[in-house]
DNA sequence: CTAATTACGGAACTGATAGTTCCAATACTG
DNA sequence: CAGTATTGGAACTATCAGTTCCGTAATTAG
């Protein structure tokens, strides 16, 4: 980032920070991602397009920064069981996942995967907090006696949320029943990690 | 399709049909997704870009055509358990997965979610072909004896196949590791299944 | 064979949109 | 005040999907 010297000149207008990314947001839902310009970014923002260029290099990082900004998980309240934490991470990132339009998310996951850095940045910020907040509940497991064993956090993770991820995003099931499959999720993989 | 008459006027070249899915496949793995031109895939075919427009109406239809088609799974021999039919359908989904890069996919999903006819295609295709396949070893299992009662067969599909997407697309996880990971998951879900 | 019809490569064209550049005005530091 | 970076707005460039037109070639109907 070799931005300008700090302290110096003008300073930027935090309000405009904060119409870019409602303006983004609501132009997903409404319009969905392809059709999101930059132009009705900045009409529905109220603001010159220039003010967008000087915050985001591009507008995929405009749209990453207005959707997966802020997201900062935590590990849940211990529940006393294994199942039952998995089941509340579950459904926290069911929520999460369950908050957007699926073409959205396919957008953006395209965009992401798309560009090495934007790639390296999503999965050391968000996949790498679900995975911390995993170990955090796969720890408590171990400290309570229920796991002989640490598991590979990374397995555990695909077996606990790709089947809600498939759910919503390529199944495109129910977000009624999302809930239920989180609790049934849980169950199998708890049951599963327990066996050994 | 309201397309010309038929058995009038100079017939279509079978052998451009096949060097555009040729050039499209080639040129996707080369430059990846987002960089796929149509002048490009003109150019490498050796055609006019007026030859592509008259077989796909657009460029998400030519790229979907050109990937998706031919994939007509078939349910896997009988294995002998429940737990062992899971896992065979669950290797071949995922060595279909494994053969594009994630960009790939990702991009064709995000196309095939941003057009409404494409959507219902690719899952009246694609997704029907995989839940009628797991219908049948389900089926199997029901004769065996396995199974009490049929499971909700989206329900099974994706938490047999939702682990190993989550992996391949989301992880970008080793593609050594998914064969194991697929045994994993078919022995939990079929534990699962199995216990009720 | 002739006429009608469609396909062919190639090139020119249109329209949309990401990203850039310039402007005059404004707000801050020193 | 001098210097710098901001603002909205508008004009601009470059890329690319999709269209149109050309002269030519291949096929069927009569």
């Amino acid at each position: 980032m070799t931005g300008p010297k700090q302290n110096v000149g003008r300073p930027r207008d935090a309000q405009i920070d904060d119409a870019i990314v409602r303006a983004t947001r609501e132009l997903l839902v409404e319009r969905g991602y392809a059709k999101l310009t930059m132009d009705a970014v900045a009409k529905r923002a109220g603001i010159g397009k220039a003010a967008i260029y000087r915050r985001f290099a591009t507008r995929q990082e405009m749209i990453f920064a207005a959707t997966v900004h802020g997201m900062e998980e935590q590990p849940p309240p211990d529940s006393g069981t294994l199942r039952g934490d998995l089941a509340a991470v579950c459904r926290t990132i069911a929520a999460q996942l369950g908050a957007a339009p699926p073409d959205v998310l396919h957008g953006l996951l395209a965009d992401i995967h798309a560009d090495q850095a934007l790639g390296a940045r999503f999965t050391g910020s968000f996949i790498g907090r679900e995975q911390y907040v995993l170990g955090e509940v796969l720890d408590r497991a171990l400290a309570r006696g229920e796991l002989a064993a640490m598991p590979d956090v990374r397995v555990v993770h695909a077996l606990l949320i790709g089947p809600v991820f498939f759910w919503l995003l390529i199944l495109i099931g129910d977000r009624e029943q999302v809930a239920a499959l989180s609790a049934t999720v849980a169950e199998s993989v708890a049951d599963s990690l327990v066996k050994g």
